[in-house]
DNA sequence: GCGGAATGTTGCACGCTCTGCAAGTTTGCA
DNA sequence: TGCAAACTTGCAGAGCGTGCAACATTCCGC
């Protein structure tokens, strides 16, 4: 079924030091929790821990390094009838909802994420590994040239923020509220141009 | 005419701090250079170092940290008439013009930058500093509420990705094209709700 | 099963980052 | 001129992250 003990060992080391870090993070903090700590709870060397993650904050994070890509590829499997925007939107909408399926994993990770600014910012740039390869698929599709219009390099960079502030508003809400529709209230807005919303009558 | 001879001795030795560290990142590279030879350079102890940076990218990247608080403040002083996104299009023009004029300074710290992840990160992080200061003052403009409503939140976000954009153009340009010109670009493309540009005819 | 090749784990040594503390030095001000 | 406040510096120390070499485990063909 699996491949072989190897990879399963691997991968069991691997969510196992990142469980470790989540939950010491958000027992302590994240200035109190030390790489030797979240090695010993995950009941392997601290030189281990760096075979698998590059720094602390990566294993707080947990992002598997090829995430972030997916949305490149995912936005290119989308009809071409569908505009970038209307693309992008769904291809958010689907992610969302996997996220929110993952209903011990990630309200924990963007609980302890959004408590600590330096998470936050490792996980936009996780978003920005893969701006450039959103940006050339972008492109791709509207005939654009990445480098010399705004427009693809834009699109991709406002996604990452849509995303990024759907998140934070998860997150607000004690994950009461459904991420997907979050998602599509923050695209309403970007489709629209960003207009000041009307007064809600007092 | 200036303050003492103390402040003028901390901001020459800040500025000191900061041109070492951009020169020599600029020649060697950022892992090639540590705060040792920065401290060096500037002719201070590498102890000094850190009473005026809290890093080494912080020093690189050389901002006051009041600066991402201006755009809030800004924001705030244009006249109501104008719609938030009208009034954040006018704050950054205005704010790329005075970049753009330090021609020195600016496009040497940007080319560093944007030869560094790292450094990268740190910038966008200094605009994330002030998200939420600017969302309070657009929630307050436009009777939204943040931590309710995405408008405020969305669009502080967006606002960075503008300015983050149109600075990596600028860079992507050699400094040839206006970095104003560059900002109303991008402002055009989000205010239209961003459609996809027509096709080129070829 | 067996043995060699490939892969993973661990300890060790090292350089760098950043902080607290306790001098010593310089500036501000009455 | 002299005291108080602020700045600089060296030192000690904890933690991060990497290269290296030895050891252990898994894989795979026979």
């Amino acid at each position: 079924m699996t491949e072989g003990l190897r990879e399963r060992k691997k991968l069991a080391t691997r969510q196992a030091l990142h469980l470790a870090a989540l939950q010491l993070v958000a027992e302590r903090g994240l200035d109190a929790v030390s790489v030797d700590d979240i090695a010993e709870r995950a009941q392997v060397s601290s030189r281990t821990f760096f075979n698998y993650f590059p720094s602390k904050v990566d294993a707080v994070v947990g992002l598997d390094p090829t995430t972030p890509f997916q949305v490149s590829s995912d936005f290119s499997a989308r009809p071409a009838t569908e505009s970038p925007v209307q693309a992008l939107r769904a291809v958010q909408r689907a992610r969302a909802q996997e996220m929110a399926e993952e209903e011990e994993l990630w309200p924990l990770r963007m609980t302890v994420i959004d408590a600590h600014p330096s998470l936050v910012q490792r996980l936009i740039a996780a978003f920005g590994e893969a701006e450039l390869a959103l940006a050339e698929a972008i492109a791709e599709r509207t005939g654009t040239r990445v480098g010399v219009d705004v427009y693809p390099t834009l699109l991709a960079a406002v996604q990452g923020c849509a995303m990024r502030i759907s998140l934070q508003r998860w997150v607000a809400t004690d994950f009461t509220a459904s991420l997907p529709d979050l998602v599509d209230e923050a695209w309403d807005a970007l489709a629209a141009g960003l207009p000041a919303p009307p007064r809600a009558a007092t």
